[in-house]
DNA sequence: CTGCATCCCAGATGATACTG
DNA sequence: CAGTATCATCTGGGATGCAG
């Protein structure tokens, strides 16, 4: 009746899966760390991502606005202008985005290395066949 | 000739995703997390980790292999038993993930929260219609 | 300027079956 | 038991056009 503590690890791992799943999208990272130093108007994120189509900004700030990390505040002006800024969870997020930031960058190039040497290892075990 | 720091955060923002999309993936951080109190074999993963299919879960192992992060081991046995552990690289790494898996498990009920708000939101505004 | 809908494609994922 | 190949499927993401 006592499960393993693998049980709630399992849990947890999950959660951790769902967050990633959110934070790990190929986009979200690049706008949180683009507003991580204030607010910006859409098309300045844009243009600050730069290869970021206009689909995929709108529906990335959607998710992130609905998940609480983003607030979008509308100026009725004409021509419209709406801006994006960090909540406090979204500013939050960006303290471990961080962390693992500086750890790719620390270890990019063993990572790199390590991909040259296994692709140069297949290619050799190819050339046995 | 001197580029502002905006550029070389570009760089790193790029770096990061990088290592996001490899660590972002479905399973990744699964596997890791399952790793790190120790080697496991194939068969064992899988029905730890759950719902994985045979096929993902050999594909992500290569490609953490691939990256310096897992090791592969075959014991030349009959039937073949093949152990994966964590690189010192992939232990590393095991630091800043779990920093984010805390953040998630700390927030994850105001993210809930967010997106249940957020869609009730948008339920109200679609029955102005 | 922003946002949303539509069409479309490439890549990711899964089910199954076969090999060593 | 572990790995791979094949085929079907699903989803993310881009291009474009229209609307507020």
């Amino acid at each position: 009746m006592k499960p393993p503590v693998t049980d709630h690890l399992s849990q947890d791992c999950r959660a951790v899966s769902e967050i990633l799943a959110r934070v790990g999208d190929k986009w979200s990272v690049l706008i949180i760390m683009r507003l991580s130093d204030g607010p910006k108007r859409f098309s300045r994120l844009q243009q600050m991502i730069g290869n970021i189509s206009h689909k995929m900004l709108s529906t990335t700030l959607r998710g992130l606005e609905r998940d609480g990390l983003v607030t979008r505040t509308v100026h009725p002006t004409v021509p419209p202008q709406v801006e994006y800024s960090l909540t406090e969870l979204g500013h939050d997020l960006t303290v471990p985005v961080n962390a693992l930031g500086e750890w790719a960058l620390r270890n990019q190039d063993k990572i790199r290395a390590a991909r040259a040497q296994f692709d140069a290892r297949q290619e050799f075990e190819v050339k046995a066949s």
